[in-house]
DNA sequence: ATGGCCGGATACATCGGAGGTATCAGGGAG
DNA sequence: CTCCCTGATACCTCCGATGTATCCGGCCAT
């Protein structure tokens, strides 16, 4: 194995195991480098390496930190290397979406409260009559992201977030604007929605199930 | 930004645009460096850290090449990012598998064929009276993952697999063989394994809901 | 006494070059 | 024709030096 690799193994190591906590701060390059036996170049392809993937938090002039490690941000991660697959495994993730995203809105019903969906529909009645594609995005991320967090559990809501991150989705919007669907999709929130504020779980999940079905048909027939 | 940085973005470009396709040779060190205008160290820096998530695939002696990106490939990064969280987050961990194991298991259960049903009587057959933990580990691994597998979903795969890696699964497992519930969560294996030779996937849906539940309660109780 | 400015110390960022090692392909011996 | 050796290639590792961002303590003006 190489010396960066062994050197990313000994500080996954000496976080997992505890000698390192969240926010604490590594020794230095040299010293880190000195310590591990390796030179500082390897040294920093490994540090850069764990920063790619959030695992730590280089401060020039500053030091190097270890992150929160906070599911939020360890799964961002995630939504990087989701960027790399092409249209054909789509269908898999949104298929994927298709078992949590359900399954979320169902949980969020009973925990919801008025205030947050006071903030839905607020969020949904600003939308003008012609969003760009840009808005739309941007209102679709933040409505079911929204709901999602309400589910009270932070690892579903960042892995629904990177699994249909931003590129993902303007991709599909991009498509559905050359439809009439941009309508009958802001009716499906308005519906899901709907049902939160009625705390009918069951609404809620079908709606939810619905409306990414509905996407889902309209992907299969294009590709 | 750092020019590394810069690098990674350029050379994830080039990749998602279709310039570099899977299993393509990215041209030698000081080439790219120089057509990227950094220094052969910086680039290298940029190169580890998308070979740590499995993008590139570095060869000593020979070149750097793209990888084959599936996703099952891709995900794999996702096990070492799970293995930093601590116990506080397993829960949340447990619930998303909580969600999506049913799911899988109801799909597979319209598709798995004989061959595999055997496959996985054999395995659960094979182990013996009084197992260690590690074979305990192996044996649940392999037979969720025999189930998902037959899904059709190679991301749901991958997902399900990094979700619950071996560290978490050991750190489970460990705990339960101090108890009397291993007989029981067998058993549960075996119900699971019934209901799809039966194709019953309401039956495996709930089986599969019940045998995360159980671990998910004891896991409650414990910490 | 307080507030802002400035310079030193610290730590990461980047670079260029040198020597080492693994891999592969092609030529020569058997 | 097969096997082994050798050279070319490309990544691996290291070293030392310079650039640059950040932090902090002291100095000066108000």
């Amino acid at each position: 194995m190489a010396v960066t690799d062994e050197a990313i193994e000994k500080i996954k190591g000496m976080i997992v195991s505890g000698a390192l906590r969240p926010g604490d701060r590594l020794p230095k390059e040299s010293e880190l480098a000195a310590e591990l036996g390796l030179s500082r170049n390897s040294l920093r392809e490994a540090v850069r390496a764990l920063s790619l993937i959030r695992i730590l938090d280089v401060r020039q002039g500053d030091g190097t930190y270890v992150t929160s490690l906070d599911p939020q941000l360890l799964l961002e991660a995630l939504s990087f290397v989701v960027d790399f697959h092409r249209d054909d495994t789509v269908l898999e993730f949104l298929a994927v979406r298709r078992i949590l995203e359900p399954a979320a809105t169902a949980m969020a019903s009973a925990l919801i409260d008025d205030d947050q969906l006071d903030a839905l529909s607020a969020q949904l009645d600003a939308l003008g009559p012609a969003p760009s594609v840009e808005e739309l995005v941007a209102c679709d991320l933040e409505f079911h992201r929204g709901i999602v967090q309400a589910s009270g559990n932070s690892v579903l809501c960042s892995l629904l977030d990177g699994l249909s991150g931003p590129t993902t989705r303007a991709r599909v919007w991009r498509g559905l604007t050359q439809e009439d669907a941009v309508s009958r999709t802001l009716h499906e929130h308005r519906m899901i929605l709907g049902s939160l504020r009625d705390r009918d779980a069951e609404a809620a999940r079908s709606w939810a199930t619905v409306h990414i079905a509905s996407v889902e048909q309209w992907l299969r027939t294009t590709l």
